[in-house]
RNA sequence: GGCCCCAUAGUUCAACGGAUAGAACAAAAGUUUCCUAAACUUUAGAUCCAAGUUCGAUUCUUGGUGGGGCUACCA
């Protein structure tokens, strides 16, 4: 339910209205999708336009003369519109002064403004982040991390109930690896001792592994060795698979060993999360949920429902849905990536009892989440199958082509932020505005700018589409970026600052008469808002929050350029002014919010 | 080979089947006795190709071309 019950109303009133029209004047009943309303653009008068096209295959008459027709009659019949203007079969639609008033009255103080309440409530399990504890975070999860916490918010906006969750991969045959090489070439090095956070440590040991591993093959190939036999015949390979067998078997200094190091790499992490501002609710550890799918996979072979091969081992055949055969438990009787995935998401369908579960997982893993759904849903038949949704996002590729953490072509998470950090430093010094922070204040200041750059910039972008960076080019403090919507942000704070120190009270609006074409642009921006939430949460996309608040800020520095604010004396107008203003801080803040980037009071 | 995704200014990104395809960066030119110039105002510049559906196609369909992903008893 919409809290700016206005917005609603209005379109649906308009509908309503244009359905009186059709049935009075030309006999004809409308239906509501027949209705195309939609906000006028920025070179047009109006506030927000009926395309006429669609209904001329009912009413049969020239477009023109038929939005005319109804513009006269909404003129005339509706009381929230003052006039209207007709170009092609576009009928443009002006609101009110008094509406628009009236509007502002309503939400300029409304700190809920743009927030929902769904009438069924909804719950939703999110599952973001899952890394491997083999190697420190890079840009590829930077970006899954950012989408998935702000996707959390933006569902939670929109009135569901979010359980924020981790599925921490801290097992299998690629921790062995760099569990293998820190034991063979090692030394006992500690975080401590290399003066390295843990999980940069443990991730040069996993580098160190295929390096030498590598080595291995190309022996073995010189020997006369096929590549493909080279490379299950390393010993490297071998001790790293006997290290896995050893873990599984329990032995105890291994998995001492293995918690030590895995260690090393959750406190390397809590500092990465932290520094990004990324939370969870709930984090799962594979190696204690790695073995759950396998009573759902034996249970449905005993049904029929899964086959079994003469080496034992066993398959669903989703051949009659146009996919392969999925492997679920191998001949040995050990259960696969697929096999826990199923059982993971029975327990927490049961533990949550979740009307929908969200998984934000790279687009390489399209085919795989579309299996997953398939057997819940329709092998399976568990009803909270069909609730699963994989949002699939795009990679962050690099001019050279796509990151790669063993070949070391990869742009690391800590870096990239200190990196910003001390680039949003650089640049606020030199423009040298905040000469009276406290040293805190100011680090805090430039973590928000550097920190909000970098989110901007990966957020901005439609989830699903492969995105580009280039580490030579530093990420922009200018343009469409986080900076500019930030800056925008403390102007607008310092004019409220000093309404504030002025006593000007605004609170009291009685109308305004003469409102601009700049203003009313940016009111119908204002109201625009709610929709753009919705749409946004629709779509999983917190892109759309992004542009949308990028668009807002500029019309704001426009409107601030043209328009006197504090400088207005006629005291309704400078109250109307106010009360605009008051919503776009309040706009921007709840926007940036969403996106997980925070905004200052001055910068 | 099979399946899936993508293709828009020099570059990075926008555009529920709707008006003259928007921004930003880079390039060129302007605006500070005026609420913060991290701003504002101009100029120049693009839908991969070919058909089809439609009153209307960047958007939908088909076929090409180019790029990416998946196609493991890895995760």
């Amino acid at each position: 339910m919409y809290f700016c019950k206005k917005k609603m109303n209005i379109k649906q009133d308009i509908s309503n209205s244009i359905k009186e029209f059709a049935s009075s004047k030309h006999s004809t009943e409308l239906l509501d999708n027949e209705i195309q309303l939609s906000p006028t653009k920025a070179e047009f008068d109006g506030d927000t336009t009926l395309v006429c096209f669609p209904l001329l295959r009912k009413i049969k008459m020239s477009p023109e003369a038929l939005a005319n027709e109804i513009g006269e009659f909404l003129k005339e019949n509706n009381e929230n519109i003052a006039d209207f203007n007709v170009v092609k079969g576009f009928l443009n639609l002006s609101y009110t002064n008094e509406f628009w008033s009236n509007f502002l009255n309503k939400n300029f103080n409304n700190d809920k403004y743009g927030h929902f309440t769904q009438t069924e409530a909804q719950k939703i399990v999110l599952e973001y982040s899952s890394p491997n504890t083999n190697k420190p975070l890079h840009l590829g999860h930077i970006r899954n991390n950012l989408l998935g916490y702000s996707l959390s918010r933006l569902l939670k906006q929109y009135g569901y109930e979010v359980i924020r969750t981790n599925l921490v991969n801290d097992r299998g045959i690629h921790i062995c690896k760099s569990m293998l090489a820190w034991i063979k070439y090692g030394n006992g090095e500690t975080p401590e001792s290399a003066n390295m956070k843990g999980d940069h440590l443990i991730g040069k040991y996993y580098v160190k592994f295929d390096v030498e591993y590598k080595k291995e093959i190309e022996e073995l190939i010189k020997k006369g060795m096929s590549e493909e036999e080279a490379s299950k015949q390393a010993p490297l390979i071998l001790e790293a698979q006997e290290l896995l067998r050893q873990w599984e078997a329990g032995d105890k200094e291994t998995v001492e060993l293995w918690k030590k190091m895995n260690q090393w790499v959750y406190d390397g992490f809590d500092v990465t999360y932290k520094q990004l501002g990324i939370e969870f609710d709930k984090i799962y550890y594979e190696s204690e949920t790695y073995e759950l799918g396998r009573a759902i996979v034996e249970d449905a072979f005993q049904k029929g429902i899964f086959t079994q091969r003469e080496d034992k081992s066993i398959w669903c055949d989703l051949t009659d849905e146009g996919l392969d055969e999925k492997l679920l438990l191998r001949s040995d009787g050990t259960s696969v990536y697929m096999t826990q995935d199923l059982g993971t998401a029975k327990l927490r369908a049961e533990e949550f009892n979740a009307d929908k579960m969200v998984y934000v997982v790279g687009n390489e893993q399209n085919y795989h989440f579309d299996v997953l759904k398939l057997i819940l849903h329709k092998k399976l038949g568990f009803d909270w199958g069909e609730g699963i949704y994989h949002m699939s996002y795009g990679m962050v590729e690099l001019p050279s082509g796509k990151m790669k953490s063993r070949e070391g072509t990869v742009v690391d998470a800590d870096d990239l932020m200190s990196d910003m950090i001390a680039l949003a430093k650089e640049t606020t010094m030199e423009l040298g505005k905040i000469e009276d922070f406290e040293s805190e204040e100011a680090h805090k200041l430039y973590e928000m700018i550097g920190l909000g750059a970098l989110k901007y910039f990966i957020l901005k972008v439609d989830p699903k589409k492969n995105m580009m960076f280039d580490p030579k080019q530093s990420i922009d403090f200018n343009g469409n970026t986080a900076s500019f919507i930030q800056y925008t942000h403390a102007r607008i704070s310092s004019i409220l600052r000093r309404a504030k120190d002025e006593n000007i009270d605004f609170s009291e609006l009685k109308g305004v008469s003469n409102i601009s074409k700049i203003e009313t642009e940016f009111l119908n921006t204002i109201f625009q808002y709610p929709e753009i939430v919705a749409e946004a949460a629709k779509n999983y996309s917190p892109a759309l929050i992004a542009n949308y608040t990028y668009e807002f800020a500029k019309k704001f520095n426009q409107f601030y350029h043209q328009i006197p604010i504090l400088r207005e004396s006629e005291k309704d107008l400078l109250s109307f002014r106010l009360k605009l203003s008051s919503m776009a801080a309040m706009i921007i803040k709840n926007g940036m919010w969403i996106l997980g980037i925070d905004v200052p009071e001055k910068m």
